[in-house]
Parts: structure tokens; sequence; C-alpha cells
RNA sequence: GCUCCCGUGGUGUAGUCCGGCCAAUCAUUCAGGCCUUUCGAGCCUGGGACUCGGGUUCGAAUCCCGACGGGAGCACCA
């Protein structure tokens, strides 16, 4: 019966893009958890090598010992936790011998050389256009550099690609290709200490693995012209790059540096943070995967800045949610109902309207408890019914109380129904994340908490699983110890 | 400052390459209604946009020029 088809953005065709020949690449630095930003990059190019039935790389792009830590279980973790599998696996630091042969290439043929000028030096010339006295070297002294530089100290000098210093591009301003880094490698160790940049291992990489459309996010924009230069003077084939907006929310930072931040200042509980937009603290905040693929492939591949409000995602993950939760009651700020004239009961409730997600039971006697909010809209001598339960007539309304008597069974038209929960509640405490940052300033009231009381049936709810409070919305339920619930809309 | 990219309703997005079928798509949001023992979901109706100014053309969201606005890069980070 509910067979609507409904229409599932996609992504626009691909251009130069065969069947069966897709390559592409998620070339994540293993220097922390992923974010949603991550994941669109990973969504848009899982998307395509699928869409095409080509192949998918995971590839962890560790050419910075300093900045690189533990995080290639924790990333894949993630990965997973989003439905992401991939064909192939590696990281760019196990390729590091390949790399130094394309180098020496380059420098035989006369396209790079060792500059051991000082980083003020280098910056300056780059910005006047003038070569420094490194770039006249023969190709005998930079091979014997090369091999020298191996042996120097860290920061003593680099090899620079020799592209064209007079290009209004400054990324073509002979851009640094390998550098020195003592730092320990978290998987080489201390092999090596002349580690690649991004400019020479990326393009190298995504031609030696065989990708064929190499996605990034458009602050690379300018790069694009040393991916091909570097590529066209190795003499290796070209991939084709598309360059994407990154993604930014409203009042949410997605920049790992803001976050770290966040927490540093103890304004933020951890990466798992349910207000932080790290796939941790989306999950926990009860956004699932399936609501993250939809909403990526919402926002398209434009070049377009745009701020996107997470309601959007919100929307999505409420809908796929709708017909599998299950419903429970749940009262925030209670308020006691004693009922007249009727004897204790045992009744069943089904655990969502629609479906057969099975049945809850519940012994309720003389005593409920109902919101304040309701409460609030009560008057005297009106007749409302427990929803699912029976009709009460409103007989006294005070501060901590209202009376009511029973009022049959039958389902009256028109009249409220309300939720409520019996004597024997549980109490919950419902954490409720909201923007971090509103005009730009911390928002003191990101996390609100909102204490309740809800039925036993919560015990049987395993943890992580997503219910529906009727009236009130989806929630998240954590048994970590503690009893919580993350409300998700 | 220089260079590059972008500019469609409140928010995203389709359309822009190859001008007409665009009095502009879809989603979300907002307003109202229907259905429903939920303020959820579903259904229906409505509001709301081509940054501006020139030009080319019979005809421009789409092409050209200029302005304005936003973003990015100018690292031995990715």
């Amino acid at each position: 019966m509910r067979k609507k088809q409904k229409k599932i953005a996609t992504f626009p065709e691909l251009p130069q893009a065969k069947k069966g020949e897709v390559v592409t690449r998620f070339p994540p630095e293993p220097n922390g958890y992923l974010h949603i930003g991550h994941a669109k990059a990973a969504i848009i190019s899982r998307e395509y090598a699928k869409r095409y039935g080509g192949k998918f790389i995971l590839r962890f792009d560790d050419t910075n010992p300093e900045k690189e830590g533990e995080y290639y279980q924790p990333q894949k973790e993630d990965l997973k936790w989003l439905g992401i599998d991939w064909d192939e696996e590696y990281c760019t630091s196990s390729n590091l011998e390949k790399h130094y042969k394309l180098a020496e290439k380059l420098i035989k043929e006369g396209n790079a050389y060792v500059c051991c000028c000082s980083p003020e030096e280098i910056k300056s010339s780059r910005f006047n256009r003038k070569p420094c006295k490194c770039r006249k070297n023969s190709i005998e002294k930079n091979l014997a550099k090369w091999s020298e530089l191996f042996y120097m100290p860290e920061g003593k000098a680099v090899l620079r690609l020799k592209a064209d210093l007079e290009s209004p591009n400054t990324a073509m301003r002979d851009p640094t290709l390998f550098r020195l880094i003592d730092a320990p490698h978290p998987i080489q160790g201390k092999k090596y200490r002349c580690w690649p940049t991004y400019d020479f291992a990326g393009a190298v990489e995504d031609s030696l693995s065989g990708v064929t459309h190499a996605f990034r996010t458009k602050e690379y924009e300018l790069r694009d012209e040393v991916y091909y230069y570097l590529l066209d003077k190795l003499n290796l084939r070209k991939p084709l790059l598309i360059e994407y907006s990154r993604l930014s929310l409203k009042g949410m930072p997605v920049s790992k540096r803001i976050i770290k931040n966040l927490i540093d200042e103890r304004k933020v509980a951890g990466w798992d943070d349910p207000r932080v937009p790290t796939l941790r603290g989306l999950r926990r905040r009860g956004i699932q995967p399936n609501a993250i693929h939809q909403f990526v492939l919402s926002l398209g591949i434009s070049k377009v800045e745009s701020e996107i409000t997470f309601d959007q995602l919100e929307a999505i993950n409420r809908k796929n949610l709708d017909p599998v939760s299950k419903r429970l009651y749940f009262i925030p700020n209670p308020t006691r109902l004693i009922i007249h004239g009727v004897s204790p009961r045992e009744t069943e409730l089904r655990l969502h309207p629609q479906f057969d997600l099975g049945k809850r039971s519940l012994k309720v006697g003389r005593v409920f408890y109902i919101s304040k909010q309701d409460v609030n809209q009560l008057e005297i001598g009106e007749k409302i019914r427990l929803k699912e339960l029976y009709n009460v007539e409103i007989k006294k309304i005070t501060e901590k109380e209202v009376w009511g008597d029973y009022e049959g069974e039958k389902l009256l038209p028109k009249i409220k129904k309300i939720q409520w929960v019996p004597e024997n509640y549980a109490e919950l405490e419902v954490i409720c994340p909201k923007e971090i940052f509103v005009d730009g300033a911390y928002n003191q009231d990101s996390l609100k908490t909102l204490t309740g009381y809800v039925e036993k049936e919560i015990e049987n709810i395993k943890s992580d699983e997503i219910v529906q409070f009727e009236r009130f919305g989806f929630c998240r339920i954590e048994k970590n110890g503690k009893l919580r619930a993350f409300f998700c809309g």
C-alpha cells in the first residue's frame, strides 16, 4: 500500500565517463575523525564509481608525519558506519620509493631542482616572480644535491618543480614537491624523512592508481594547473579533476580546527558531542547514515558556496525514521492527573500506528502524568482523551494536580488526544542539541536538557535505537551506564 | 594588493555548455486545509527567486562587457 515512488536526488552525469571504467577515490588525511564534509567527499566519489560500475579506492594521504595520528582505524569505522565500502585501500606513505624515482626523473629532465633558500627567500622570490640562485643549477648538480638532500637537516632544503615563475597563478611559481620531516610516521616510523607534498603525492597517486575522475573541494582550484603540468612532465596519465564547494552548515562548524577549539574550551564535550557535525556526533544525535546519503545527494556537486540549514537533514531523517520507529509516550514537565470513577486495568498499545512493530502493555490505575504544556491548555468541564485509553472530563486544576472524571471509552469526535504515563513510570533526561553558534557567537543554550517521565517500556528499547515520543519527536535512546535520550526532530 | 571561482525564492537545488517548449524544477521552510486516537508521516492549496546595468538577438536565467556582492588561493598543510 505504501509504494509511493519518491523522487530521489541524484548527481548529474559525469563527463568522459565510460561504463565500467570509472575509478574514483576518497583520500583523507588520517589526522582526525571524519565529519560531514568528509562524508560529502566520500559519498560523491563512491556514488559515481557505483553508478558507472567502476572502482572506488580508499587512500590515506599520510604524507605529513607531523600531523598524522592513529586515525586510520577510526576513519574506517566512521566510513563503515556511513555505509561506505571500498574496493581497494592503501596508504600513500607506502609508495615513497616510487615517488623518489619519479622525482629523479623530473630532475634528470630539468623539471625540478633542489632549493636551499630559506622559506622567506622562497616566499619573496615567488612574490616578485624572480628566480632564486638555486634555479639555474645544472641537472648534474641537482642530482647530486637530491641524493644529499636525504641527509640534510630538516628545513634546510626542498625539491621544487621548475614550472613558471611568471605565472599569474601563484601555485605555478615553482611549488615545493618534497620536504624534510624528522617526526616519526605512524606507520613508517623513522624509515623516511623526505616526504612529498600534496601537489606531488596527490597528482601522482591519482594517476598511478588508475583514478579517472578526481574530486576535490574548490579551494584547490588554483592547483589544477600544477596537477596537470606535473603529470605532463612526468608523462603520466591525467585524471579529470572536478571541484565542488565545501559543505558548510548554519551555526555548526565543520572545520576540525574550530571543533577542536570548542573541545579545548570545554564548550562541547568531545568529538562525539551531538552538537558537532562529526560522523560520531551525528550518530549520537540520531542522524542515520541513509539520511546523510540522501542529504549529500540533494546538495549536488555545484561550486556555489552555500550555508545549509540543519533542518534539511533532520527532515530527511524523520521521514526515514517514521515507518520504522516505535512509538512511546514521554511526558516533559509532568503534572499529576487523578481520575475518579475508574478501576485499575491492564492495557495493550501498539508500538506503531500503521505497521506491526509489536505491542507494549501498561498497568494503569487512577493516577497519571500529563505534560504541563497540555495542562495549560485545559479548561474545567472540557472532555479530553488519554490517547488510546479513555475519555476524561476535567473537574479541577491546581498548580500541582489535575482532577478528572472517567467519561467512557468511546472515541468522541474533535476532542484533544494527549499522551500520558501511568504511575509506574521511568524518569528520562532528553538532550536537545541546538546550533552552537548564533549570529557568530557561542550559544550558551546549545545543549538544552529536558526531564520528564516515560513509559516503563523504555527498558525494552535497545541502546542506540531511535523511537518516536508521540507529540514530542524522534529521540535516540542511549544506555551506557545512564539512560538518556537525544532529540533528533 | 594580485589571481581564480561563484552569484536562481528564507534555505538548498535543477536549468546555464548547445538562447525559444522557463509566465523557471524539486526539496526544505513558512501560511492555510485534508487525513490520522501524534504537534510525526502522508495528501492538497498558497506565498516566495534568475544580483544590478548595458550590449547582441525576433527572443537571454542561459551569450558578451562592466559594476556590485560572496568565497578561495598567494605554505617546506592537505
